[in-house]
DNA sequence: GTTGACCCGGTACCATAGTAACGGGTGTAT
DNA sequence: ATACACCCGTTACTATGGTACCGGGTCAAC
């Protein structure tokens, strides 16, 4: 009974010990076998689970969202249903309206971030940053 | 002494009262005045801060930033510093970076939201939303 | 044979951003 | 005068995503 020490995946992951425990916990990875010792005896699966975790996350699904989607593709003769779809269409209508917001915002601070020094002071009433804020 | 009382301020900007309450002892919020019965009573300012804070929120600064921006806003004689203009660049260029990954992954989901439903089932290791997540 | 690095489960703790509930006071309308 | 909506401060609780610590077991090297 070979396989990967629960450090050894955390290495591999650059994350913390716990942090595997805990996706273990919340059953975003499945439990693993065990040894003699009692110890839990990770397949390179489990690194592979734990780095889509991580890259789903900086996405910005949550924890329970990514169970989710591993839930389906866990799933034995596993295909995209109808509800994949539907859930990628309601993500990207989100994504979009995030886009939207921060390229605003990012726009904004690009101006601002470039008015010369020589310009200031400005009166505190025309603070581009704090007006953009307020009307965005 | 007049002014609004924290449910109207709360109602005003659609947030709970304990958010109110809740901003005050954070310090995002300057203590208010207090009536004869010990009751809050709010200026119209007030409405104001609740709003940026909430906007500003969504764009994504936390209570700390925000705190961080009100206490320079609130300085008298404020004129935007290099401090600010450092912190709108610094701000760009995470938001730059965010949006890239946001925008790939979006397009990434109105791809796969389109695919005909008769085309389906696809091979579980072809699943464009997960492999993607993957490559990300 | 003991040191040091690892493992176990369990529990407690952290930050963030609130929300809910407590017991008791206030204010107004009927 | 009593109901009802509001206010007070304090404390506890929620969810999210972890981290840290505990006492004790395991294992490989020296």
């Amino acid at each position: 009974m070979k396989g990967l020490t629960i450090s050894q995946v955390a290495r591999a992951c650059h994350v913390n010990v716990e942090t595997v425990k805990y996706y273990e916990r919340r059953e975003l990875l499945t439990k693993p076998d065990r040894n003699e010792s009692g110890y839990r005896m990770f397949s390179e699966a489990a690194v592979n689970d734990v780095n889509f975790i991580k890259k789903a996350q900086e996405i910005g699904f949550t924890l329970n969202e990514i169970k989710h989607l591993l839930a389906i593709v866990n799933q034995e003769d596993y295909f995209p249903s109808k509800e994949m779809y539907a859930f990628a269409r309601r993500k990207a209508e989100e994504l979009e309206e995030r886009i939207n917001q921060l390229e605003s915002f990012k726009s904004l601070l690009e101006q601002v971030s470039i008015i010369p020094v020589h310009m200031l002071p400005l009166p505190k009433q025309e603070c581009p940053i704090l007006k953009k804020i307020k009307e965005s």
